[in-house]
RNA sequence: UGGAAAGUAACUCAGCCGGUCAGAGUGCCGUUCUUAUAAAGCGGUGGUCGAGAGUUCGAAUCUCUCCUUUCCAACCA
């Protein structure tokens, strides 16, 4: 009837039967198919993965964790939108072909040609794309792989040409200059991610620079770290509310700088007991701003003038601080990002004289020396100017391009800007509509974010990306395109099948509106942050396809991403969504912590501890991985992975509901058992099953309540847990009523019980461990049920049955098998085994046990007799000692001879009448009326009796053994050997029947013969006689020797 | 350097809207039990709950400082 299932836990070949068996009957379009008209519907976001770096075990992590929630929706009867999605554009794409053709940095790429360039990084996308699929599928993760969103795809890019004319329809587009950094060898800005993988601690001369005041015969001191940038310098920045000192110093000169700092610049000043200084007069910042200083050098001042601005002259600004330095700071607004914000703030003139390579330019007295070179250069030359105070030695973290080595510049560019900083209340407002697990992120990383936002540098000098669709005209008119049929209308020369990438756009024009000119496109590409950021509407083309379906599935339900993402997949969602629609483009997000290796270190390549996912994939099984990340931790804890960590998930869990289930399966075939020609007779019922039901019922309530709110690790731990009790507790006290061979009302209940849970328990956690409850579900209910769905993902995900529910009952088996533990210490600390019958167990508890859970207490204990009580004065007795404190005042002399009269006090009497009130007692004549409080009460165990206690419950187990327990006891330790020996034989089976014989000991020979029909029907044997014969052993029975025979009847 | 998260037994974690234990699992040792189990039961070993202050009658739990790990962000001039 049912398949016989194979004990050992080699997954791996089974699930690959299952993704088999998925595939061929297409159960995965079954799953997110509707179900029913107006059956609501569950829409998630892919973040997509770049395919030209390979998997790793990270991304199993976010695969599984984003696949559990549709699965669980999808059985839950609603239908499922998840597409997947590719990120295909960017630099590291770019970097990958420059390294596949052998050559390097931009004019390179323009040496080789854009075109075949960019029809090489096309293909390089696709690297690892088999491997991605190849490694989703084995997960068993469910999304829409066939269709799944291309950013370099025409359409793709089309929608967020749309997107970016919305935006330039609401002004919210400009060309601004940035601080990039920048990397002159290349020729190219790096990403933020490549500058962070170049840091290095560098020590440079730095330099500390007089300024000279125009109208006085004074100096501001300041200092920089970049020699090279003081040709470009345009002003000086103190803080506003700091205090700044005019000092006359003892090397003649008058300075301004920060009164704070004053020793540690001119302290080395000093000579012989002097004074390096004398403060002259103190200021506030502000007092000393827009005091001009003559330019250090000509060309600043010269370029200052011909831009018609203003320079040379102090301003302030919050951000200098009085750390370092002397309080001042040299702006030159071409080279840092606060300089050009100051810069912007004061409306000073953009001086920048350097070139893209990296050299100082013309205008300068250094033309042609690259700025790393030119340092000592200027410091030669501010010293022969009497300008250079001195030149400190200074140690800090500098970055350097990862690719060459070549120090970074920061270097303004010109970038075009969406200005998100006007939509900085609306960001908030889109933040708050999350529900990010862990909330943490909304005011935290997130929130914080989102306070400070600035305008997002959208364009990129490079290639292979998103082509940003503005066009310029001569005259100065800018243009932007919304769409393929507003560039064809307004273009001459567009191809019918443009494809919307470098150089093929860039030879598209446009003819002015203004001026009727050539316009021709800019540049730049687009930050591909923008792309995957767009995906909500671009992945269906919206606005031109697809719009009522998008209107129907937008903002979607959920999505999942590595905590990486914040600033990243995240914030350009909202970003975008927010400008575009006004709101957060989902509504719950899980935000994973990151896969780290087994001590907590940040997995990477050069430290060798990398964990390929396919090794544990092809060992260990994808169910195992699964299980390992939805139980170890929350999802937005960093994971501590180890192949190690797997296996416990898979002895605790896995295994455990296999084993369950096969034992399930061996009885049911012995017995022909077909579940579908019973019905589970909830009226005869034993306590057993009823608790078994309760808690199934109780833990499938939990569950769907765990996960409508995306408590994925609670609800796995609890299903755990619940597996755990069914097998220990459940399958192991009821073994015997699945060996009978009558078909008795108990043994139907037995098997109806277990087939309806672990019906039940399949379909529960059907969605976290979807091979082995597939195959589990299709042995047991669909080999019997033809009415079944083919498959268990089809299912109906379970509802509980609030009527099978019973919390008293599940309080009572809590006590039971509380009393069972104690009852297993009590036997431990009096050293007798639990072959050893015993008479009598007490049981002291506020809660009463029905008659119903006696027989399991019994019989887990082997105990004959039990005896349940509210007051635990029959079990322990109680001595006394007078508390002296109380006692030494109302007894006073006689207090000797009290003690002896407490000391003799009966326990249990006086304890008993000091709960109910008072005792009297009489010490030399004399009577004195006593509360609990004037005595210590000490409890000790009576003779006889082994006791535990634990919280309110109190067990104790009579430990006297009479001839007839130690008879019986000696009976079942026989029973065992001979069992033990039946395994032993060879071609015996448990059903088989024996011949016993036995020898050499008369004391036990006496016992057999005494119970010689219970022994034979323990073990089987159609005979027990005296005697030796084949296949016989000696073993130790309690400390006797006999020889027993074991031969097949 | 800044921000965030975390720091509880050898390991993985729970507890953390202040007040019975400092807990569970794994590991190790002992022992029991087994006609499903790479099992299970019981006992033992093991922690000044990162360190130090503070608030409080009372803190693993709240506040502050510091240390360590991870992530993110970073030319502080």
């Amino acid at each position: 009837m049912y398949n016989k299932v194979s004990k050992d836990l080699n997954f791996v070949d089974r699930e690959k039967k299952v993704l088999e068996f998925w595939k061929n009957n297409d159960v995965y379009k079954k799953s997110i198919a509707p179900k029913a008209d107006g059956a609501p519907t569950f829409t998630l976001y892919d973040g997509p993965p770049t395919a030209n770096g390979k998997p790793h075990i990270g991304h199993i992590k976010t695969r599984v964790i984003k696949d559990v929630i549709p699965r669980y929706h999808a059985m839950k009867g609603e239908s499922i939108v998840f597409k997947a999605g590719w990120d295909t554009h960017g630099l590291p794409v770019e970097l990958e072909v420059e390294k596949a053709l052998g050559i390097n940095g931009k004019p390179q790429i323009e040496g080789y040609g854009v075109e075949p360039f960019i029809k090489k990084c096309k293909e390089s996308v696709w690297t690892y794309k088999d491997q991605w699929e190849h490694m989703s599928d084995r997960v068993g993760f469910w999304a829409d792989m066939e269709n799944p969103y291309v950013t370099y795809d025409n359409n793709y890019i089309e929608s967020e040409w749309w997107a970016l004319k919305q935006m330039w329809d609401q002004g919210l587009i400009y060309k601004g200059h940035k601080i990039v950094p920048y990397c002159p060898r290349c020729g190219t800005a790096l990403s933020s991610h490549e500058v962070a993988q170049g840091y290095k601690t560098v020590k440079e001369r730095s330099a500390v620079v007089r300024f000279k005041c125009v109208d006085e015969d004074a100096y501001f001191l300041a200092w920089t770290t970049t020699p090279w940038t003081l040709p470009s310098n345009v002003a000086l920045c103190l803080n506003p509310n700091d205090e700044y000192s005019k000092v006359k110093a003892c090397d003649g000169y008058t300075y301004y700088m920060a009164t704070a700092l004053l020793d540690s610049v001119l302290g080395s000043l000093a000579k012989d007991g002097e004074k390096a200084y004398e403060i002259l007069e103190s200021y506030k910042g502000t007092d000393l701003a827009g005091r001009s200083y003559v330019a250090l050098y000509q060309g600043a001042a010269d370029e200052a003038a011909k831009q018609k601005k203003k320079a040379h002259y102090t301003v302030c600004d919050e951000y200098v601080t009085m750390e370092d330095g002397t309080g001042i700071v040299h702006i030159a607004p071409a080279f840092g990002e606060d300089d050009a914000r100051v810069g912007r703030d004061n409306d000073l003139p953009m001086v920048q004289f350097v070139d893209t390579r990296g050299n100082l330019t013309e205008e300068t007295p250094f033309a042609g020396k690259f700025v790393k070179d030119a340092d000592p250069e200027v410091l030669k030359d501010l010293d022969s100017r009497s300008l250079l105070f001195s030149a400190p030695k200074f140690e800090h973290e500098y970055p350097f391009c990862w690719r060459c080595d070549t120090p970074l510049i920061y270097f303004a560019r010109s970038t075009w800007f969406i200005a998100m900083s006007k939509k900085r209340d609306e960001l908030l407002k889109s933040n708050n509509m999350v529900n990010w697990m862990p909330e943490t992120i909304r005011d935290g990383r997130m929130g914080d974010f989102l306070r400070n936002v600035i305008d997002w540098g959208i364009s990129r000098e490079r290639y292979w990306g998103t082509p940003l669709p503005v066009w310029e005209c001569e005259c100065g008119h800018r243009h932007c395109i919304g769409s393929i049929e507003e560039l064809k209308s307004m273009s001459d020369d567009c191809p019918d099948d443009i494809e919307l990438h470098k150089p093929y756009v860039d030879n598209v024009h446009i003819k002015c509106p203004k001026c009727g000119g050539q316009m021709k496109r800019v540049t730049e590409v687009i930050d591909c942050w923008f792309d995957s950021g767009s995906m909500p509407f671009a992945q269906y083309h919206y606005p031109f396809e697809n719009k009522e379906f998008f209107d129907t599935h937008y903002p979607c339900q959920f999505i999942s991403e590595g905590i990486d993402q914040t600033r990243g997949w995240f914030y350009s969602l909202i970003a975008i969504s927010t400008v575009l629609f006004g709101r957060a483009p989902f509504e719950n997000c899980i935000v994973m912590g990151i896969v780290q290796d087994k001590d907590g270190i940040k997995m990477s390549k050069h430290l060798g501890n990398v964990v390929d996912p396919w090794d544990v994939l092809d060992s260990q099984g994808a169910d195992a991985a699964r299980w390992y990340f939805y139980t170890a931790n929350q999802p937005w804890l960093p994971s501590r992975f180890s192949k190690e960590a797997v296996n416990d998930g898979i002895k605790k869990f896995i295994g455990t509901f296999w084993n369950t289930y096969a034992f399930y399966v061996m009885y049911a075939d012995i017995d022909n058992f077909d579940p579908t020609k019973h019905t589970l007779d909830k009226a005869s019922l034993g306590a057993m099953d009823r608790w078994v039901l309760s808690r199934l019922n109780t833990l499938i309530k939990v569950v769907n309540e765990k996960m409508d709110n995306y408590d994925i690790s609670q609800s796995a731990r609890l299903i755990q847990d619940f597996t755990e009790e069914l097998s220990n507790w459940y399958v192991r006290r009821c073994r015997d009523r699945y060996w009978g061979a009558e078909e008795t009302q108990d043994k139907v209940n037995a098997y109806m019980t277990l087939y309806t849970v672990l019906d039940n328990l399949t379909r529960l956690c059907a969605p976290f461990v979807p091979f082995m409850t597939e195959e589990i579900y299709q042995n047991i209910v669909c080999s019997v049920d033809k009415e079944a769905p083919i498959s268990v993902h089809l299912a109906k995900y379970p509802v509980a049955d609030e009527s099978l529910i019973d919390a008293k009952l599940e309080e009572e088996m809590e006590l039971v098998q509380q009393i069972v533990t104690l009852g297993h210490s009590c036997r431990e600390s009096a050293s007798i085994k639990n072959r050893q019958p015993l008479s009598e167990i007490y049981v002291v508890s506020e809660i009463g046990l029905d008659d119903e859970y006696k027989p399991i207490v019994l019989d887990e204990l082997n105990i004959r007799k039990i005896e349940v009580m509210s007051d635990a004065s029959t079990l322990v007795d109680y001595s006394f000692k007078p508390q002296l404190r109380t006692c030494g005042r109302k007894f006073g002399k006689n207090l000797n001879d009290a003690k002896e009269v407490i000391a003799n006090l009966p326990g249990k009497e006086t304890y008993n009448a000091l709960k109910n009130g008072s005792v009297k007692i009489t010490v030399n004549g004399e009577e004195y009326e006593m509360t609990e409080e004037d005595f210590l009460i000490e409890t000790t165990q009576p003779e006889g009796f082994s006791t535990q206690t634990s919280g309110n419950l109190t067990v104790s187990i009579s430990t006297v053994l009479t001839e007839e327990l130690i008879e019986d006891g000696l009976v079942r330790e026989m029973i065992s050997k001979i069992q033990n020996h039946r395994k032993e034989t060879e071609g015996l089976t448990v059903s088989d029947r024996i011949v016993l014989k036995y020898e050499g000991n008369d004391k036990l020979a006496e016992v057999i013969e005494k119970k010689k029909d219970y022994l034979a029907s323990e073990v089987l044997a159609v005979e027990i006689s005296k005697g030796t014969g084949d296949n016989s052993k000696e073993w130790n029975v309690n400390g006797e020797k006999i020889t027993f025979s074991v031969v097949k009847a």
